[in-house]
DNA sequence: CTTATAAAGTCAATAATACTGACATATATT
DNA sequence: AATATATGTCAGTATTATTGACTTTATAAG
């Protein structure tokens, strides 16, 4: 998009985007704002005694309902056995529901239950506030300039599988 | 920035941009760009046998040299007893110099070594490469829209003490 | 049908990073 | 001289991750 004088755009970002300096300071940027980003939900969590591994594990319940246990494993990029002990626990408590996969009798599909929606709706509220927030501060190009870095920013295997699960 | 049709854009906003499904789309941007944004430091960490927390010690010793114990615990936002196993394993391993202060003897005034230097000159390289990469592939517009929502998500008491030490 | 593979779950040991609480030391301030 | 500040340390605990070794159940391959 937005093919026109490519070339001089390119030159101008060697010279003005792109100096070690404008880097760290994008790379501070980064380390800040995710800390802001993460500190609203950890404040819910403590109420529950749970940690950010059951935020990540909820929220992806929620996002791919019915997910089997290996593709959590995958989109969190951990072992089973870190895993299980927070899968472990929501279960327990009644926040997923673990449900035996109907054509493979081995998978396990996993699911939120009313109080697990619940825990959800009140850490994604806490984190679309302040998305919803930064997002009008900025205004609508700044977000999608914000959105197109990020993408960038991740590895190459994380976007395609991303993307392609996303439409 | 482009104030043309303000009143139009502001109304997609909420119509376009700001739907909940919009702004969780933009969390799991963070979480897995922030991911893919520390995987190449981690990768050299391990060659050393140190994590992230030294990782960002070293990274703001660099970019504030000099600075107090208390500053750094500041801006980390953590206890000195759990900056202490770090900040002691950098200076027994000659990564880290820890000068008595000229005018308060109480103070630590923290500076890298030749070797510390050459840690950071590593950890930065991976990072600025790939935000390098980021930054080219995006374009100037979207880094300045990046930069400015990241600012926007930053706790407000963050951003004043980062923006009123930066120039 | 037997064997091999796959998905999920568990137990044990270890590591990195954080926390709280209690103190110690040196230096500065009142 | 008493108090406060900056730094450092010791001990105990929690969370999240790791690796390695197994088990159970179910599907697939021979």
């Amino acid at each position: 998009m937005a093919d026109h004088n490519r070339v001089v755009t390119n030159s101008m970002d060697a010279m003005l985007f792109l100096t070690d300096d404008q880097l760290l300071q994008g790379i501070e940027l980064m380390y800040f704002a995710y800390k802001g980003f993460t500190s609203d939900p950890d404040l819910i969590l403590q109420n529950y005694s749970y940690g950010r591994a059951h935020h990540r594990a909820v929220h992806f319940i929620n996002r791919r309902k019915g997910l089997k246990v290996n593709d959590l494993l995958d989109i969190l990029g951990i072992t089973k056995q870190s895993l299980n002990r927070v899968l472990r626990q929501l279960i327990d408590d009644g926040l997923v529901e673990s449900r035996v996969g109907r054509l493979d009798k081995r998978e396990r599909n996993l699911l939120l239950t009313e109080e697990g929606k619940e825990l959800e709706r009140q850490l994604s509220d806490a984190q679309r506030k302040r998305m919803r927030a930064a997002y009008r501060a900025a205004g609508s190009d700044a977000v999608q300039g914000f959105r197109l870095v990020l993408e960038k920013i991740m590895d190459v295997e994380t976007r395609n599988r991303i993307t392609q699960d996303k439409e």
